[in-house]
DNA sequence: CCCACCGGTGTCAATTACACACTAATTATA
DNA sequence: TATAATTAGTGTGTAATTGACACCGGTGGG
């Protein structure tokens, strides 16, 4: 039995982005041009290009959206309800993306009225099952920034401790001692001193730096309780 | 633009499918029957329908080749390169499933001419990007292993203490202490004794079952160091 | 110059992780 | 039927990790 033989559904990729802004953990949603869910706000996302991989097709997205490429992505999930999207057979599989907010202008794509950034705790409806899907997201940010030391990717490539620290305790939800959070940072090892301070507001603040060559050591190893 | 406009891939479910057996550790595969890779061994697996979920056609899969439908079923991941398939462009949602071996017997699908178990440490070569699929199917069920309570689905319902620990040793590839073992299982709170014994070698051993309503709690709760 | 603000530091107590060796109950054998 | 062989089961001492907790330091602004 040939390929033809068989129906194929349409196949997407979707990309949960997520960046801190303001001490917010934000996330880039587009508003949507088009039938179905006109008018409603959703996850950006495309078609997968016949011969495109499927990280191919959410870095292309990735950079529709935001102009920006090298940032971290990992796939989350495939998403494949018979009737997820009225059009018909659609299977979605989502990626998720850590950026910094800096010098990221969101861009409306082709099929987007709109694009924007929204906080996490205060979303608007969705479109699709995207509800779920950016729950899912969540979660698994959140367990991720527990266990290995993907948070980085959310800051500049020089932050102050403090900075870190306000980072999961956004994504988190909680607050961390301050004392306790600087020691198991510093003595996991994955982040290194640049030598440079940042000054303005208070005492200035030593400078830190991802050590990249550190990512594999920490995966597996709980960061935080 | 509609749906037809936009090329479809085809898209299939692979399911990895381990069990214990005999003190190892072991994975379905199947003899591919037609082209392409004929008489190769792969895992098993088959086109989405096309009114069907992806959970739902892994679960027919998984009874195509198995006879059984209640078992542990997990998504993996899924692989998308444009040339993975010599036929043309095909997606494939991978699943793993944990089974008990007793009481199972193989049977070859439509495709198959054969089926049969193979230690995971010794394997044939595989048609497809199988060989990736099964690496990144093993890693996963250590992983899992570790942090949660997911070993029990490859027991059968009343196991002793050093049938568990001999399951964990085989998966892992490593020795563990059999009092640490114990008092980490035990202080666990996942299993429970069943008031009976295993006799027959040696002294009789207490026989214990899993607590099914116990899996969430392990959950994100490292089990072994 | 002093005050406000943020940055940075150490200790102690409790818990948890790890290494490690013998006795107990049965079955097989001489 | 005594003895050996086999597997089950048990506890302690030590090291490492976790978590709670309060003060001094350097800079900018008033």
């Amino acid at each position: 039995m040939a390929l033809e033989d068989y129906p194929r559904p349409s196949v997407t990729v979707d990309v949960i982005i997520f960046t801190l802004r303001g001490n917010d953990l934000q996330v880039l949603l587009i508003k949507r041009g088009h039938p179905p869910f006109e008018g409603m706000w959703a996850i950006p996302g495309g078609f997968v290009g016949i011969d495109e991989s499927l990280e191919e097709a959410a870095l292309r997205e990735l950079e529709e959206e935001t102009g920006v490429r090298d940032v971290y992505l990992e796939q989350l999930y495939t998403f494949g309800d018979p009737d997820r999207d009225p059009r018909g057979r659609v299977i979605t599989v989502a990626y998720f993306a850590l950026m910094p907010a800096h010098a990221v202008q969101p861009r409306a794509g082709d099929d987007a009225a709109e694009a924007r950034w929204w906080s996490v705790y205060d979303l608007p409806p969705l479109a699709f099952d995207h509800a779920d899907i950016l729950a899912y997201a969540l979660q698994r940010l959140r367990y991720k920034l527990e266990y290995t030391a993907v948070g980085f990717e959310l800051l500049p490539e020089a932050f102050t401790l403090s900075e870190l620290q306000a980072a999961y305790e956004v994504i988190l939800g909680e607050k961390l001692d301050k004392r306790n959070f600087r020691r198991k940072i510093l003595s996991a090892g994955v982040i290194e001193e640049t030598g440079a301070y940042r000054t303005g507001e208070g005492r200035p603040a030593k400078l830190y730096r991802f050590r990249d060559d550190a990512v594999a050591e920490v995966k597996a190893r709980r960061l935080f309780p």
